[in-house]
DNA sequence: CGTTGGGTTGATCGACCTCAATAAAAGTGG
DNA sequence: CCACTTTTATTGAGGTCGATCAACCCAACG
């Protein structure tokens, strides 16, 4: 049960390797997805001077609930887990960072959640206090921010029904469409290929399920031919039972 | 499981009898609290012009899920429940709104649930088109708005661990502390006296539990003399046990 | 290779649900 | 105020979904 097992604590904030999609806010992938959006190119120029890209890799620590926030990031590129734990222990995974989420929207002086990499993730760090003075001179910046989190409070009270109503079955429904949605933003297609870059371990954390459960009940839904199980994610093939199982 | 059955659709929106805590800004009773605390005076008059102070009976629907928002509220006295339902009848309550709180912080077009009230409640109602113009005109107030959503969406990862990690045990001591806590805010100490205007399948579809469960669990713990359960509430006796039961 | 972390599968158990009955409270109309 | 209905709360008996405990497989990796 000790999650922190093979955690560094050592932040190894190396360069990052892919110079376009971290360095240069203008031509950033995760540009019109993010924070960023909501700001004119001279703006962004500004928003550029604040920003520190990085690489991190897998299975690091970026933050700890409870400690004090220095930093806010924006993810570019890989997964991220953002979790809280119990005093003895028991996990609640709250969700999964993506490319174009932002970590820090309530600009909150300390982490209500840690965050760990699931996968080898890029990111723009900026210092909290630097960002929090650019949002109060910029009010389209915050506007944005607050549609962000009027967005993640919708995704929280959804995951809320999932967690205290769904059966474990529909969860994984749940989980996975909602997955393969995330996956799909900003392009204009969904896959019926969904990555999965964290454990059974990691989604019973955030579906309040046993890792026994998670794989079991995956197993079922590839016998039924509604999904098949391939390396390091699924591959969804009965996308009718699946919308059925998870529909709100 | 029709959990619509005995509320009239028909919204009756009563001048309050209350005069002061609702009629004027200046003088209401949750301002400290709510939005209003991030205006000056002459600000405040502004927003007096577009507040519409109302009065509500229990058991009334105020909106319901996916309908068209049209107005934001700001709580003044009384409960609201704020509610998803599955397409199959399965509910779960997403938040208990008591005095200061806000409905529609993010201003969004559609509303993402449906709330109706416990008690008579009254508030103050504002369109939304003209609060959201106001909010583009005072970043002050955004910046209120942004911290409240923020604390909300705290609030909301908060019951996430409940809901997936909890027993049903710890899941009742965390609602009754954490509503103790929301009773006792704006005054400076707490009472061991905590109202409970919800009844027992509120409480359970809030926790994911049974009404039966709740019902069992409070008995349990009046019968071990931690609580005793009072007319429309509980009075709490041994804090250190509930503390511990709840402890994040 | 041995080790380690992740995944799967089986057998068993128990916390909470379901179904059912009753009790207590809160209207409602005479 | 009292009969009557409706809603809410409680309690019991029994069932089940998902947890627990345990074994094993497999791939990655030093």
């Amino acid at each position: 049960m000790d999650h922190s097992s093979n955690l560094t604590q050592i932040k190894v904030l190396a360069p990052c390797p892919n110079v376009h999609s971290a360095v240069d806010c203008e031509h950033c992938k995760v540009r019109a997805l993010s924070v960023c959006a909501a700001l004119e190119a001279d703006e962004l120029a500004e928003l550029n001077r604040y920003a520190h890209p990085f690489c991190l890799s897998a299975k690091q620590n970026l933050f700890a609930q409870e400690e004090e926030s220095t930093s806010v990031y924006n993810i570019t590129d890989g997964a991220v887990r953002l979790y809280k734990i119990l005093p003895d222990g028991r996990r609640q995974i709250i969700g999964f960072a993506l490319p174009g989420d932002f970590l820090g929207l309530s600009m909150a002086e300390r982490n209500a959640f840690s965050a760990d990499t699931l996968t080898t993730v890029s990111a723009c760090q900026f210092s909290r206090i630097e960002f929090s003075n650019l949002v109060d001179k910029k009010p389209q910046l915050l506007r944005r921010l607050h549609n962000l989190a009027s967005h993640e409070l919708s995704l929280a009270q959804d995951q809320m029904v999932i967690l205290g109503r769904r059966t474990a079955e529909e969860k994984i429904a749940a989980f996975l469409m909602g997955l393969r949605k995330r996956w799909g933003r900003g392009s204009d297609h969904l896959s019926v290929l969904v990555p999965l870059p964290m454990t059974r371990q990691d989604i019973g954390d955030f579906l309040g399920l046993t890792v026994e459960t998670v794989s079991r009940l995956m197993t079922k839904l590839a016998r039924e031919k509604v999904l098949v199980i391939v390396p390091d994610g699924v591959r969804l093939l009965n996308m009718d039972r699946l919308e059925k199982l998870a529909e709100t």
